[in-house]
DNA sequence: ATAAATTACATACATACTGTATGGATGTCA
DNA sequence: TGACATCCATACAGTATGTATGTAATTTAT
């Protein structure tokens, strides 16, 4: 027998608690260290020597640097949907909808960390292509699926919905990064929520 | 003295002539491999021997593997500046410029691995203040520049310009990335542009 | 013209980091 | 209680970067 099957509530198992203990200390130093200096300048042992463990830990839970990372990733991606969401069920049509979410978005890109985690590491450290895979199932699916049931409800102009997705996807992205190192963050952040706000609304028919 | 001042002309100097063949052969394996590999994956070992020449000559003329991406990505975006001012010289008004300008852009950012280099692992490896520095130069100064003078001629509705040139310029990096990665690149190609102009032309007063 | 100095590399070395193999300690289940 | 699985530490091998040093070719100075 490999797992404790029928152990159905809260039957106290120490190996899994502590695995848990582990675990995520372990994501949160990781998380940390690679918000502050980048994928590239951290090396597993920093990571584990401030989570008080040792490689064997690491490599025990995660597949390698890169499976830490992937980890990272995913928690940082599951945070912002919880705050986008959050903020879309707040709105009251799709239109609204689709702004106060790409609001919410920039505002919660609006650390560089975070950024750095999310925008500029994870393409560079996984590819493209699994960034978006990713992405896909957190951020960049919403915009298409508010984009795309705006056309068929005939607010939006009909135009390529994947391309537009991408579009409006990829200047939120880089709006982020550009509003985080203005000189008044919060007032670029309003501009660019203005901006975007205007833009989108501007394709309607 | 240090340097041959006057040297006026073409007397041939032979270890110019040799610096030249060297760094450039370098620099052309760097970006093949870079292009095809990814930064982090290429080896310096495997640059200088794909050129030629051994470590210490990488080292003679650049600074380090990173000094070399950087004089690699400058080539690039030297290479796509052109392609985007031919193509902006082409057009009528600023209008038709800035939309054919971006046109350009997206069909020369359409190979996979100018986009690694370019816009995958430049942020990464350094820093997305620097590549924005650099970018600014080249690519992205000219976004600024077009929107800001649509503004002032009355063409565009009045909006912050240096958000909105993010948004653009953003909006096109990402664009690309889905187009290449597209079924029919071609074909993606082709709604992108469609769709960023169709949105550019909507911002008009 | 020849000695001195500079340039353009190659080679050797020190260091650091990743991943894996191994082993021990603790916990779990029959 | 004994077999087995899990968790993790330690040890090791391979590879990569950057730097220091050496050397031949070339340019400059006298």
């Amino acid at each position: 027998m490999k797992k404790n099957k029928n152990n159905h509530n809260n039957t106290e198992n120490k190996q899994e608690e502590r695995s848990r203990q582990t675990t995520s200390r372990i994501l949160a130093e990781a998380r940390r260290l690679f918000a502050e200096y980048g994928f590239a300048k951290v090396s597993t042992e920093q990571i584990v020597t401030a989570a008080g463990v040792t490689r064997g830990a690491l490599y025990h839970h995660f597949k390698g640097k890169k499976g830490l990372f992937r980890a990272v990733l995913e928690q940082v991606q599951a945070e912002i949907e919880q705050r986008v969401k959050a903020a879309v069920d707040r709105a009251k049509d799709p239109m609204e909808m689709l702004i106060a979410g790409n609001d919410e978005f920039l505002a919660a890109c609006l650390d560089p960390g975070l950024q750095r985690i999310l925008l500029t590491d994870a393409p560079a450290v996984l590819g493209w292509e699994e960034w978006r895979m990713i992405d896909e199932g957190h951020v960049q699916g919403k915009y298409r699926a508010f984009l795309g049931r705006l056309m068929d409800d005939g607010v939006l102009r009909p135009l390529p919905v994947d391309a537009l997705a991408h579009i409006i996807s990829g200047a939120a992205n880089e709006t982020a990064f550009w509003a985080a190192r203005a000189d008044n963050p919060e007032a670029a952040l309003s501009q660019a929520q203005t901006a975007m706000a205007e833009l989108i609304r501007s394709l309607k028919i």
